[in-house]
DNA sequence: CATGAATGAGCCTTCATTCAT
DNA sequence: TATGAATGAAGGCTCATTCAT
């Protein structure tokens, strides 16, 4: 491939970036409804014309955005995935990196909401629908495996149905994002940071599905340095770890 | 008042509720934004004209929905929280009613996702809007007051915040029933009833709290047929209880 | 129907003949292509929503033109078809009618090329489709039955295929129009009425079938004196008769 | 001019070629509108830019392929006029040498129809414009010199206007071909073979001008089988001659 | 000369809302 | 009170044309 032909490909991405990073700002403000492509050709300083030379559709547009986020988050499962130490640890690298995306990706879960309707996959492209996919099930192998591995380890309890963990995993992690983030609830149940609760919570399925060591049996603050300082070394976000 | 005027008023309401009915039935068919007022009148049998008697814009019109569901789910809850037995006994019949909700409204979740957006409720009526926490606080208050029962009678550890145990039950129910329909994860945990799992779910947070009885404490499934003969008698859509 | 309805019906049909009345304009004035619904709701002073409850598309509109044009043919071509006198005489009082037609319409021809394309029909409304079938037919019939007449009454020559006949016919008057407006054509050709030419050719194609009584057999004159009188009685638009 | 030059000019050529092989083909299958620059870009392999160092505008392009088309008549029109014989036996070689084009150019006269409105001519260049005058005015001179000769030669009755005759034939001609590919009538007239139809029409209308010899007075089959040998010699599409 | 990315005006269509009857 | 015809703003998408490289 010639340089020039390279710097393209270059330009061709960061321009994809750009529309993409507007397009999930604006998307996230107003709704996917309310997301008007004529502003978003005037927040990207390009016509509207070149947001169709990179996206299909609107809902193609929109489905990329979630495949970008996804990929991030895949990205930041597998490292996490293979944090030296106990399944359980591993387990919380994971819990600790989707708080981690959650922090980047305050609103993903609202994104992920809006593919739900069914008219909506039929205007994505194929390909697009493809990427979602494969991220998709990254995201679950990575968090499936460690299950798995507790299992065969014993640090979860013979019989145990490895899909039935993950997916209790991934409703507490989503509830308590969903939830979290919701105006009412906060005020109703006096939070004040989400992510903690979240984390916490992680810890009362584990503990509840008797994944070992329990909570009260490890300490698991040295483990949250650890991951901080072996995962995630430039991670300001996270206060407290 | 007239005998004509509360005939009058019955009617009003009987047609609102036949709004409310269609209009439910399409907002889970199409999605909120191809919710169609014409159709709408089409099935409603009414003119147009006629949905704005009742409904100040469509966003009042969708908000009402969530309404009168969140009221029904609320009136449940209020009925579970007076089960007679054991605190922890006392909210497995409320996450019986949230689940036996789920089945009657099984998308309420996604129409309560609707009204994520900002600009939503700047379109709804004020009254909309007040009665719509009214219902919300009900809930919470139900939940919130056995939780509270329990840290009292010793049932949950001294020092626990009720909030965060009812931060926790919420997130994992909806967690749970938002995750459960979706296809991608129903394939890759090998879900057949999201129910059932939601229920063990919920176990799973409790025990982790460590509300007494535990799960291995207590013969749970007595006072499951308790909760469906006393509170949930006419019920017949879950078949184990 | 009350009589309210049937005021409310008239002025629907009233706008529906305003509409295609300024839509044709535009149409033979623009092209297909041109035609712009913007302007076309400036022009009859409705709004673009108003167009769009009489009309499906914008080819249902294009298509409802043609058909009201081809539905006043079919009128006209009935109404003579019932002159009496020789088969002849009859064939010319639908060659009367046409031209008669051409003058009301001048570019209805023009309008029937539009819709060659196939991408066209597949957006016209089915009932529409249908109306265009049920008026071509109509105009077909009434002069294919003069000729089937003619051979019957020994006026063409037996053996004669009565549709090969009308195929005739239709190519010399369409062709004679279609080429008469053509000003290139007018300049070489040096014609000042494309009609009166039109009306010969056909003349020209009857003698080339032998179709009794031939031009100089009969007094054809006499004859388009009794169509005028007798069938287009207020026609004031073609000079001579 | 140098040899590159030369080379240079011949491959331009080539390329227009090309490009209006490809436009062509396009331009029937979809009609003017849906005539695309980008497909048509793809289909030559050349940029979009390209094809407008060529052609002025989409309209230029589409002028540029009927005047290729009006020539390539013109020239046939040419040949055919020199062939020996009466005059009726020249006629009827343009008549054949019309087929022949409409055989090869199957829907000519569409692209001539599209040509029709105003806006399109303004948006062709001046070159393009004069040069389908010319092609045009070759096709009327081949034509009605043969008709001015047949009145000299007393074959038409002394006093005929050429144009006049000129003017029928155009029009039975182009009416056949029209109307001949219109489905509706093909069915309603029930005709197989178009061409032949529109050649027989060229007799009737001949016939009718009592152009000598007349159909039944001269052996038309051994004219076209010579026509067919002097002058279209390479021709197989026509079965009959 | 050749390219093809970028443009942006233009257009059809939808649909929540209004209001005269 | 009930209607539904009329509105018109809004928005997704196209594509002929341009121009920097």
């Amino acid at each position: 491939m010639s340089v020039t032909a390279t710097r393209k490909e270059r330009e061709r991405s960061a321009r994809e970036e750009l529309i993409l990073d507007h397009a999930q700002r604006l998307l996230l403000r107003d709704g996917y409804q309310n997301l008007n492509l004529d502003e978003l050709a005037r927040a990207i300083e390009y016509s509207k014309g070149t947001i169709y030379l990179h996206f299909q559709t609107k809902e193609d547009l929109t489905l990329a955005i979630a495949v970008r986020a996804l990929k991030e988050r895949a990205d930041m499962f597998e490292r996490a995935a293979k944090f030296a130490g106990r399944t359980r640890e591993r387990a919380r690298a994971i819990g600790f990196a989707c708080c981690e995306f959650a922090v980047c990706h305050r609103d993903y879960f609202n994104i992920e909401m809006m593919l739900k309707s069914a008219s909506f996959w039929e205007k994505a492209s194929e390909d697009r629908r493809r990427a979602h996919n494969v991220q998709a099930g990254r995201c679950f192998r990575s968090m499936n495996t460690i299950v798995q591995d507790a299992i065969r380890e014993g640090d979860l309890p013979t019989g145990t149905h490895s899909e039935h963990v993950v997916f209790s995993l991934i409703a507490i992690t989503m509830g308590s994002h969903i939830v979290g983030v919701n105006p009412d609830i906060q005020f109703y149940c006096g939070i004040e940071n989400p992510l903690e609760l979240a984390r916490r919570n992680q810890d009362l399925v584990c503990d509840g599905w008797n994944w070992r060591p329990l909570l009260n049996e490890w300490d698991y603050s040295a483990t949250d340095k650890r991951i901080k300082a072996e995962i995630f070394p430039d991670t300001t976000l996270l206060k407290s770890a």
